[in-house]
RNA sequence: GCCAAAAUAGCUCAGAGGUAGAGCAACGCACUCGUAAUGCGUAGGUCGUGGGUUCAACUCCCACUUUUGGCUCCA
């Protein structure tokens, strides 16, 4: 039933598309089309014009689409051949590649609605009497490569949301309201998490003290549960010689995205852009038995990529950032127990968050890759038996690991629906033999081990940002980077604010004092915009009483609760991870 | 990197070929207050950077930087 209503959704869309490109041509009558999808919400059509478009002309386009509607056309659905196909679209260069590109054994059709004819393989609605001039609206342009392809030439790409009814459309701008609201970017200046400096290098994140609190609380839960679950931490340098990224091969695959070397001492020095070759280092300081294997070792390592200006996107797309990363370095026989072990401490670190919507794709051996093919094999299994094991819904994605594993991605979706990509759990069959990794087995003779490389949150700052945008920035009480705020009333009560403050700081609470001048209603609306968790406003009752009056952020609230009875639940509930 | 747009006080924004304005924040003074903004006052800007046009540029033009929406990329 809900595949029918998409289908039928996308339908709308694409005819939609179709008028949006009469409409166009309308306005601009040289101008070359390229294709007109129907997409997730909307559509698209991609055009190659004589100007660049501004929103007026999305304002001009807009009104004559709603015209062309209430035409009542109809669309008509002809099959041509390939040659009368060639003669219609003659001096649409791009429908021209396009029906090049059309197999053989499948039949070219057009689609007609009286003033446009198109090259489509449909389908489509009868007329445009079932779209409706009030469920769409045209979105914003942007630059589109033709075919996806760099190399090719830029169109204008215009995007639109469409929908059935006008109700739908309001609901969908609704939720792009919410989505801007939630904007990790525009929370972290409000909240005064982080910033980024123009002076200072783009794509470079600098941590403010509130933001840091968060961010203290994400990485020592991150280390207790690390060394709870088998794992040591390592430290290593944020530097290394080119020898070590000659060997790892980043320097044959991923140069044009290191930062460039800094020559010391006559050799050429890297910022890292991965951990792993550190890790293997360490592991290539002494000979190993079978009988120390497996190891885990965890870092919170700091790593530098060069991304291209374009892609930067506040703490999402960074140039550093910091990977929760871990390599275990394993027996061929532990493989299997490993792989379950550290998809289960996944789904647990995630959960933990408050991310329950957890869905896992797994990519296979792609056609250019390293490594035997039974490995390959065996580990992909692996890989599946632990997804199926933990009962999660998974798609595979064939041919779509990296050239030197199979690996499992886990995605989260947050709090209105948005799928976030977090967890990585990855093969290596290429580092194990280039830094000729060994350890001694039963037998007595050398064996290569099997290494997997792991990011549980991903990168911190990634991660942040998506927990920035899930919460709205109202972190939960752990995570906040102040659990409670004391209002006194008045200045009358500032004493007794800072007996309850010492108490809590004592337990390692994060509270501060609002001790200053205003009153105590704009002390609750500063607190309340700063969504701080817990607001205790004392004044007389409470002092006489010893006794605290809880205001939530969410406006309930607990009076006259003893102190000892709110620090104790104070510390359970951070310890649980609840939300207030 | 590519296409398009933007950049004005700490923040959010208004303005305009004759060298700038509001609200909030900051600071000072008064008020001493019971669940989302007490009042009054003060200070704060080379209008992103560098060139050009002009008698005159924050405003027009060019380049650069950064940001935004996409495309491409993401070990």
């Amino acid at each position: 039933m809900k595949q029918q209503i998409d289908e039928k959704l996308a339908r709308v869309r694409h005819s939609m598309s179709h008028v949006m490109a009469e409409a166009v041509l309308e306005i601009f009558p040289d101008a070359q089309i390229a294709i007109g999808p129907a997409i997730d919400n909307g559509f698209y059509y991609d055009f190659d014009l004589p100007r660049s478009l501004t929103s007026d002309d999305l304002d001009e386009i807009s009104e004559r689409m709603k015209n062309i509607i209430s035409e009542d056309k109809e669309f008509k659905r002809i099959v041509v051949s390939r040659d009368e196909a060639k003669k219609m679209f003659a001096d649409q260069v791009y429908k021209m590649e396009l029906i090049d590109a059309i197999p053989e054994d499948q039949e070219v059709s057009i689609y007609n609605q009286g003033g446009f004819t198109d090259l489509c393989r449909g389908p489509h609605v009868e007329s445009t009497r079932q779209l409706n001039p009030q469920a769409f609206k045209l979105l914003n342009t942007a630059g589109a490569y033709w075919r996806g392809k760099e190399t090719n030439p830029m169109l204008t790409r215009i995007y639109a949301t469409a929908w059935n009814t006008p109700k739908e459309l309001r609901g969908y701008l609704k939720q792009l309201e919410e989505i801007e609201k939630r904007d990790h970017r525009k929370l972290g200046k409000e909240l005064d998490l982080f910033s980024f400096h123009e002076e200072a290098g783009p794509g470079l994140a600098y941590w403010h003290p509130r933001g840091m609190r968060v961010k203290g609380a994400i990485e020592n839960f991150w280390k207790d549960q690390h060394y709870k679950n088998g794992y040591e931490m390592v430290g290593t340098p944020h530097v290394g010689k080119s020898w070590l990224w000659e060997t790892s091969g980043h320097l044959d695959f991923y140069k044009e995205s290191m930062y460039s070397p800094m020559e010391m001492d006559k050799a050429d020095y890297y910022v890292k852009p991965m951990n792993c070759p550190f890790h293997v280092m360490i592991y290539l300081n002494g000979k190993h038995s079978y009988r120390e294997l497996p190891f885990r070792w965890a870092e919170l390592g700091t790593v530098y990529r060069y991304e291209k200006a374009g892609a930067l996107h506040g703490l999402m797309r960074v140039r550093g950032f910091t990977q929760d990363d871990a390599h275990l370095i394993c027996t061929p026989d532990q493989m299997e127990s490993e792989i379950s072990e550290v998809l289960r401490f996944s789904l647990f670190m995630l959960r933990s968050f408050g991310f329950t919507d957890i869905a896992a794709y797994l990519s296979t051996q792609p056609a250019k890759s390293v490594g035997e093919k039974e490995n390959w094999d065996a580990a992909t299994e692996s890989l599946r038996k632990a997804i199926e094991a933990e009962g999660l819904e998974y798609e595979t994605d064939e041919g779509g690991g990296a050239f030197y594993g199979p690996k499992i991605d886990l995605k989260v979706k947050d709090a209105i629906g948005r799928e976030w990509q977090l967890s990585t759990v990855q093969f290596d069959f290429n580092l194990p033999e280039r830094f000729d990794m060994v350890f001694v087995d039963k037998d007595g003779t050398e064996k290569r081990p099997y290494m997997i490389h792991r990011a549980l949150l991903g990168s911190i700052e990634r991660f942040f940002g998506v927990l920035i945008e899930h919460f709205a920035g109202a972190f939960p009480l752990w995570l906040s980077p102040e659990q409670v705020c004391i209002i006194p009333v008045a200045e009358h009560f500032n004493d007794y604010g800072q007996k309850i403050l010492s108490a809590l700081k004592e337990k390692g609470i994060r509270a501060y004092i609002d001790d200053g001048n205003d009153r105590m209603n704009a002390k609750i609306r500063n607190a309340q915009n700063k969504k701080v968790p817990h607001m205790l406003i004392l004044g007389e009752k409470e002092e006489q009483d010893l006794t605290v009056s809880v205001r939530y952020r969410t406006g309930k609230q607990d009076n006259g609760i003893t102190l000892d009875e709110y620090v104790s639940s104070l510390v359970a509930k951070i310890g649980s991870h609840e939300d207030l």
